[in-house]
DNA sequence: GCTGTACGAGAG
DNA sequence: TCTCGTACAGCG
C-alpha cells in the first residue's frame, strides 16, 4: 500500500517577506554568508535550502537569517528557487557556525557537509501504480479473480507488488488495465518504514547491566545541562545491550538517536542486533551506501521519520529533527579523527552538537581514551563502569616472553615458549591467534651489497615488501611499485633481502613450523572485500582454522569460541618514541587482542613477546590493571609538560615550495611570545605528501587547552598575508575547553 | 569550490 | 603568433 503524506512545515520560524535580504551560506570558501533577495511567491524561512546564483552557476545554499549587510543593489541577486526539503534547524545551524569557527574553516564549507548535493533532498521519483477503477472484466479467469480478491477498496498497489500478493504474473495485471477494471496512476512512494519499538524484545539484563542502564537514564542532570557519560566495560560485558536500553528510553520520549561507529565494517553486525532488539532496521549512513538509501536517510532524519541512525562520523551532520541521544561506540578509536579538509574528531564534535541539541552523549569503550578517562575521573563526565563480564567469561591469564632470554632462532620470529604454547593448543584441538600489527612480508627491504634501502618516492617512508602481490607498497600514501630483481643503486642481482617481519612472513614461519595446521592470514590489504572477510571470520568461528595470523583487523568483531591462545609477536612496536599516542594505542590494542582468548568455561592465555618486559605500561597490561595504566599516562603527559588535554594544532600549508613553509614557521615562532604556552614545532612532512598534486607540508603548533592555541593561530592568520585557501587547520580539541 | 582571465614559457 | 599550463581574483 502506498500512503501519501503531505510534507508538513517543520520549522516554526516566520517566512521572510518578498523583497527582504537574507544571508545565505554558499558552498565556497568565503569568510561570511552572501546576501540574496527573497523573490515574489517564495516561502523562505531561516534554514531554508535554496538555489542561488553564484558567479556563473547555480549552487545550493542555506538561509542563515535576515541580512543587514549593505550590498551594491546592482550586484544583489534574487533567490532562484526554494528547495522542497525541511529547513536546517537552528541547533544544527549553530553547530555549523561553531565548527567553522573552531576549525578556522569557511562556514559555507561546513554547511556543505549537511546539504551536499541536491539529490540528497529529493524525494524518490513517483512510481506507476494501479487501483480498482471499473467493473470486473467480461472474461473472468482464475488468475484475474485472484488479483481482484487481493485488492481492497481504493488502495493503490505497485504492479510487481500486487502480482506478488496475488501470486500471478504482471501480465495479468496489464490485462486488467486493458479491460478497464484497473487504472494506472503515478504515486509518491513513501519508504515503508517500521518504527523501532522500544518494547519489541527487551533483554534480561545482568545486575551490572541493569545498574549501568539506571545510571545512564535516571541519574543524569535534570537541569538540561550537558550530559556526557563514559560507559566503560570490558569486551563481552554487554555494552551494546546497555546502550540499547538508553536508546529505548530516548524512543519513548519520542526523540531520535544516533550511534556512531569508527569503521563501516562494524555496521552490518550492529544493524542486525538492533533489528532483533527493536523489531525494525535503523537508518544506515556511511560512504558505502547507495545514493537511494542516502536520499531516504537524509530526508527521513530531517522529517523525523527515521528514529535511529547507525553510521560513520559523517552521520554527525545529518539534519535530525530532534536528536536526543548520541552514542560514540569505541570512543577511543583514532578513526574518529578526520584529517582532511575540515579536520575534526567526531567524538568531540558530537559533544558539541549534543550541547546545541540538548541531547545526551554516551561514550562507550572497553579501553577509553586517556582524555575521556581523565574527564570521567574528574567528574566532568559521568563514569558508568560495567564491571562483570557477560556470561562471567574470565579474563585471560597474561604473561610476557622475554625475547632477550629466549630469543627465536635466526631468521625466525616466534620464540621457543610461544612455539610450545601453539603446539599445546594445537594438540588440544583449540585455536591460536598470532598478532602482529604490520601488514605485508617485511617492513623494510635492503641491498646486502651496498646497503640501499627502498624508500617511497612520494613521501620517503620505507616501502613494505608484499610477497603475495610481488610489490613494494608505501603504507603512508598508497604508492605501489613492482618488486625489483636487481638493486637500483649498485645493479647487483639477488642481493635484496627483507628486513623484519610482517604478517605474511609470520605466516611463512607458521607454515614451516606447523605444516599440518590449517592457517589463515587476516590482514586488511589482502581481503577480497567485506564478503570474503565475513566468510573468513565465520570459518574461524566455525573451527575450520587452527592458527590465525592477523593485524589489528582481528582486534574486534566476531567472537571466536575455540580461540584459547593469543600470541603477540612484537609488543615493542608501539612502545617506541615519537608519537605521544603510540603507547596509549598499544595498550588499547593489546588489551582488546588478548581479551579475545578464552571462553566462559575456559580462561584463555595471552603470551606477549617483548624486549622490555619491565616496561610499566606492559606490567599494567599483564596485571589487567587499567587504573595503573591511566595513572601512568597522566603522569607521562605531565612530565612532558602536556596537560592531560593538550592538543596539537597543525597549520597545514599547501604550496609548491617547501621554503615558504619554513618561512611561515619562522614567522609563527617570532610572534609566539610565551613559549611555555605555545610552541611552534616547525615544519614536518605531512604523511600524505601528495594531495591533489600539490606538495603539502604541515606546521605543528603545540599548545595547552584548545582555546588559547586556537586564538593564537587565528591571530596569526589574521596578520598573515596568505590567508586565501592555503591554510588548513588540524584541530585535536579538548571537549572540556568548550563545554 | 568553480570559473574566467592574465601571463609567461615553449612550439611552429 | 599561437597554445598550453599555472596563478589568481571574485563570486552577493
Amino acid at each position: 500500500m502506498l500512503p501519501s503524506s503531505p510534507s508538513a512545515p517543520i520549522d516554526s520560524s516566520q517566512p521572510h517577506a518578498a523583497g527582504t535580504n537574507v544571508s545565505v551560506m554558499v558552498p565556497a570558501p568565503m569568510p561570511t554568508a552572501l546576501t540574496y533577495q527573497v523573490a515574489e511567491g517564495q516561502n523562505v524561512v531561516d534554514g531554508s535550502i535554496v538555489k542561488v546564483p553564484l558567479g556563473k552557476r547555480l549552487v545550493l545554499g542555506t538561509v542563515w537569517g535576515q541580512s543587514h549587510d549593505e550590498v551594491n543593489p546592482k550586484r544583489l541577486k534574487p533567490i532562484e528557487a526554494v528547495v522542497d526539503a525541511p529547513p536546517i534547524r537552528e541547533p544544527l545551524r549553530q553547530f555549523i557556525d561553531w565548527v567553522a569557527d573552531w576549525t578556522l574553516s569557511a562556514p559555507g564549507m561546513v554547511a556543505r557537509m549537511v546539504t551536499r548535493g541536491e539529490e540528497l533532498m529529493q524525494r524518490d521519483p513517483p512510481v506507476t501504480a494501479v487501483r480498482r477503477a471499473g467493473d470486473p472484466p467480461e472474461r473472468m479467469t482464475p488468475a484475474r479473480q485472484k488479483v481482484l480478491d487481493v485488492i481492497t477498496g481504493a488502495d493503490a498497489y505497485t504492479k510487481p507488488g500486487l502480482a506478488d500478493l496475488a501470486g500471478v504474473s504482471t501480465a495479468v495485471i496489464d490485462g486488467l488495465v486493458k479491460t478497464g477494471t484497473l487504472e494506472t496512476l503515478q504515486v509518491q512512494r513513501e519508504p515503508g518504514r517500521i518504527e523501532p519499538d522500544p518494547d519489541f524484545d527487551p533483554r534480561t539484563l545482568t545486575e551490572g547491566q541493569a545498574d549501568a542502564v539506571h545510571a545512564l537514564i535516571a541519574e543524569g542532570p535534570k537541569d538540561g545541562s550537558l550530559d556526557v557519560a563514559l560507559l566503560e566495560g570490558v569486551t563481552g560485558s554487554g555494552k551494546t545491550e546497555v546502550y540499547f536500553e538508553a536508546i529505548a528510553n530516548t524512543l519513548r520520549q519520542g526523540r531520535q538517536a544516533l550511534i556512531l561507529l569508527p569503521e563501516i565494517a562494524l555496521t552490518a553486525a550492529l544493524l542486525d542486533r538492533f533489528a532483533e532488539r527493536f523489531g525494525a532496521m535503523p537508518g544506515e549512513w556511511h560512504s558505502g551506501i547507495t545514493p537511494k538509501t542516502r536520499r531516504q536517510v537524509w530526508r527521513g532524519t530531517a522529517e523525523g521519520k527515521i528514529k535511529v541512525v547507525i553510521g560513520a562520523r559523517s552521520a554527525l551532520y545529518l539534519p535530525f529533527e530532534d536528536i536526543g541521544l548520541i552514542i560514540i561506540d569505541e570512543e577511543h578509536e583514532a578513526a574518529y579523527k578526520q584529517e582532511e579538509w575540515v579536520s575534526y574528531n567526531a567524538r568531540d564534535m558530537a559533544i558539541v552538537r549534543a550541547r546545541f541539541e540538548k541531547a545526551q552523549v554516551i561514550l562507550a569503550s572497553a579501553t577509553p581514551s586517556v582524555e575521556s578517562r581523565i574527564n570521567a575521573k574528574a567528574g566532568r563526565y559521568r563514569h558508568v563502569p560495567l564491571p562483570a563480564r557477560y556470561a562471567s567469561r574470565p579474563l585471560p591469564s597474561l604473561a610476557a616472553i622475554d625475547l632477550r632470554r629466549t630469543p627465536p632462532e635466526r631468521g625466525m620470529w616466534l620464540s621457543p615458549p610461544l612455539v610450545e604454547a601453539v603446539n599445546d593448543t594445537l594438540e588440544r584441538g583449540e585455536q591460536s591467534l598470532l598478532f602482529l600489527n604490520r601488514r605485508g612480508y617485511a617492513p623494510l627491504t635492503l641491498c646486502r651489497t651496498c646497503g640501499h634501502r627502498f624508500e617511497c618516492v612520494m613521501c620517503s617512508a620505507w616501502l613494505v615488501q608484499h610477497r603475495f602481490t610481488q610489490t613494494l607498497n608505501c603504507h603512508h600514501c598508497g604508492h605501489v611499485e613492482p618488486m625489483p630483481t636487481v638493486c637500483p643503486e649498485c645493479g647487483n642481482a639477488n642481493t635484496l633481502v627483507p628486513s623484519g617481519p610482517g604478517v605474511e612472513r609470520i605466516a611463512e614461519e607458521v607454515a614451516t613450523r606447523f605444516p599440518d595446521a590449517r592457517t589463515l592470514v587476516l590482514s586488511s590489504d589482502m581481503m577480497g572485500g567485506p564478503k570474503r572477510l565475513k566468510a573468513e571470520l565465520e570459518a574461524v568461528a566455525g573451527g575450520e582454522v587452527d592458527i590465525v595470523v592477523g593485524t589489528q583487523l582481528v582486534a574486534k568483531g566476531h567472537n571466536f569460541p575455540g580461540l584459547t591462545l593469543v600470541g603477540v609477536v612484537d609488543a615493542d612496536v608501539g612502545f617506541g618514541q615519537g608519537d605521544p599516542r603510540a603507547v596509549e594505542r598499544t595498550f588499547q590494542l593489546l588489551t582488546q587482542v588478548t581479551g579475545r582468548a578464552g571462553r566462559a568455561e575456559k580462561p584463555g592465555i595471552g603470551l606477549i613477546q617483548t624486549h622490555m618486559p619491565d616496561h610499566p605500561v606492559l606490567q599494567a597490561l599483564l596485571a589487567h590493571d587499567a587504573e595503573r595504566f591511566y595513572a601512568l599516562e597522566e603522569a607521562a603527559r605531565q612530565r612532558a609538560h602536556l596537560p592531560p588535554f593538550v592538543r596539537f594544532v597543525a597549520v597545514i600549508v599547501s604550496g609548491t615550495d617547501a621554503g615558504a613553509v619554513k618561512a611561515h614557521a619562522n614567522h609563527l615562532k617570532a610572534i609566539a611570545r610565551s613559549p611555555e604556552t605555545i610552541d611552534v614545532l616547525g615544519p614536518v612532512d605531512a604523511p600524505l605528501a601528495m594531495l591533489r598534486g600539490r606538495h603539502r607540508q604541515r606546521l605543528l603548533v603545540r599548545g595547552p587547552r584548545g582555546r588559547e592555541t586556537q586564538s593564537f593561530v587565528k591571530a596569526w592568520l589574521a596578520k598573515s598575508d596568505r590567508t586565501r585557501g592555503d591554510m588548513r587547520i588540524d584541530v585535536d580539541v579538548d571537549p572540556q575547553s568548550f563545554v
